[in-house]
DNA sequence: TTTAGCACTCTTTTCTCCTGAGTGCTAAAC
DNA sequence: GTTTAGCACTCAGGAGAAAAGAGTGCTAAA
């Protein structure tokens, strides 16, 4: 059945009030707005109670959204705004800062995201596991060290040095080379250990362990590179949200963020937005607040993901403005000069 | 003036009870404890208030150990032991979970440090600003790309995808690298600028936009070698103390771990441990908590420093012998077989 | 120097009462 | 058939008041 106009009114300035100052909403305030009687109102109120769409926390207290409620306001009702040009700017700013930053501090999406929405926020780097080497370089440093230098098939490019117990000379380092480039390029991590071992009694016992220490490396490289890795930031907002008082509620939502980051949603098929409310979160601990997710595109098919975790209060219409913006520019920065998507570490 | 055997004893437990509890503690207690009566500790306790070792929340409270009370039980009244055996074990776990998963999670020596005491805790590599490039190496890829490759002074090894508009053949890569490993090797970043400018003349365009995008990329390698680094964790810990139950107060202490976590103590001098009590530290917003901070080697010289931060009640006895042993376990670590230090990023 | 005794102080808890916001329902008005 | 005015009712939250409890300071005696 189609709520009435009037209904949808209703629902959507309780949801717009609330949202605003987390107090429910009384039939007083609506009738002022509305420019009907207090009692009209209370009659819709309560028909939008028993179709479930409010609630009342208790008999003399205002509505509440339930999460159908939400669900209703965010489908229907919800104005879908784009962001202001202020809003536009202060994200176009925040992003060249992290440009600015990059050889600085180590920033991730998460972070920003954080702080354009005054949400916690979460990134995602889905990685790609399917990622093999293309390509091994050896550069010889001295005697016994030389640089191992790995280029997997998106292009990025890791290096080592590697020492050695026994000396090596450039035709030595050449033979390795070719063997590597040979055998160990366009493999999956399984199929390299797999060689590694089929090639193992045709060698010198030293060349080997210098072979399988490389392609170790090159192993770890690729596993970093296929990872998936999930970033949390700015938990810590919360406590300023009147939801989260409670310390043992925020304590709770805090360690999810922390030490469960891994099960925080991500969203269904190729959708640019999604947006959880409530009970729609499969995870238990999520089941009182909502999350917005949103994909960009990082280049070679790839998707990176920005997610807001917040009470169900939660003002939508800005976070899905923002957010959106948000990751519509990440996808132009990426298509347009190809940025670096993911943090790694090197050995000595 | 030298306290009596009996009013030390008495500080002391006092302290203890009131890490233990965070109650204040009554005459009456102690009096049990001491085989005394309950008058004679309280003229003992109006004695140490005088001397300012110990505070009454209010007239009819127990009593508690002020700034100094702890200053003076950290100092002279607490035993220094080491870790148990099974503490021991747990610490060696933690880390052998960290060497596991260091291709995996990137974990951070204040995240282990921070389970291992329950209190959050952080951790700085204080980068080295005086480093320099000892290599670069140039390996060609195809006509318009090749890798760069940057061994610093530290022995790290970076290296990138170096697009370029004009192609490249292989003697004009030897003549910039031979440029790159003549003029820009053992040179600080403003050095490395300043040479870039006088060369600009004697080359083509095209080769100088090459080198001086080279030297770029190698300036912000060392920039990132030589940035101090510092990353909190386990901030939430503190939701489950009762010093922490006022969710603004929680706010204020968090933000600032993640905001402010630069301004964070580092021990003075060379000290292996250092105790930061209420108002020892100089920042206002760490003024009733207490850090303890401990550093380990890393080889070359260089230290890293781990802390932990928590409120004056904090346990001290626990976490200076578990952060002293985690310290000498990472010293230990990095001795024997020079581990990774830092996290840095690629360019595609 | 230590201890018993006692009056006193101050927090915390528990009740109770009150207020105010908001409701549901009924009957009249449009 | 809606809409509205009116009214009794409910319930959370705040203000006091009272009681309980923990602990103190001080005095005088051991």
């Amino acid at each position: 059945m189609e709520l009435s106009e009037r209904k949808k009114q209703i629902l959507k300035a309780v949801v717009e009030h609330y949202i605003e100052s987390a107090e429910p909403v009384g039939s007083k305030l609506l009738a002022q707005e509305l420019g009907v009687s207090s009692a009209t109102v209370r009659n819709e109120f309560a028909e939008l109670c028993d179709l479930g769409f409010l609630e009342q926390p208790h008999t003399s207290a205002g509505r509440v959204p339930s999460p159908s409620g939400y669900r209703l306001y965010v489908n229907e009702l919800m104005e879908r705004r784009a962001v202001s040009p202020e809003e536009a700017r202060g994200i176009d700013e925040t992003l060249r800062g992290k440009l600015a930053g990059m050889s600085g501090a180590m920033t991730n999406a998460g972070q920003l995201v954080s702080s354009i929405v005054n949400y916690p926020a979460y990134s995602v780097t889905s990685g790609n596991a399917a990622l093999t080497v293309e390509r091994f370089e050896l550069v010889p440093v001295d005697e016994t060290s030389f640089i191992t230098v790995v280029m997997t098939g998106d292009h990025n490019v890791k290096s080592q040095l590697q020492r050695s117990a026994l000396p090596f000379d450039n035709t030595r380092l050449s033979d390795l080379k070719h063997l590597l480039n040979t055998h160990f390029t366009g493999k999956s991590r399984a199929e390299m250990g797999a060689h590694l071992m089929s090639v193992s009694e045709q060698l010198s016992p030293e060349l080997f362990l210098v072979l399988s220490k490389t392609v170790e490396y090159a192993a770890g490289v690729l596993d970093e590179a296929g990872r998936r890795d999930v970033e949390t930031t700015g938990a810590s907002r919360i406590l300023k949200m009147p939801e989260y008082r409670d310390v043992d509620r925020a304590h709770e939502l805090m360690t999810f963020l922390v030490d469960n980051k891994e099960n925080l949603p991500v969203p269904e098929g190729d959708a640019k937005l999604q947006i959880l409310i409530g009970p729609e979160n499969v995870d238990q601990a999520l089941r009182d607040t909502s999350v917005v997710v949103a994909s960009y595109d990082i280049g070679d098919g790839m998707r990176g993901l920005v997610g807001v975790v917040g009470p169900t209060r939660m003002d939508y219409a800005t976070v899905t403005a923002r957010l959106s913006y948000f990751a519509e520019s990440l996808t132009k920065m990426f298509g347009k000069n190809g940025l670096p998507p993911a943090e790694t570490e090197e050995k000595a």
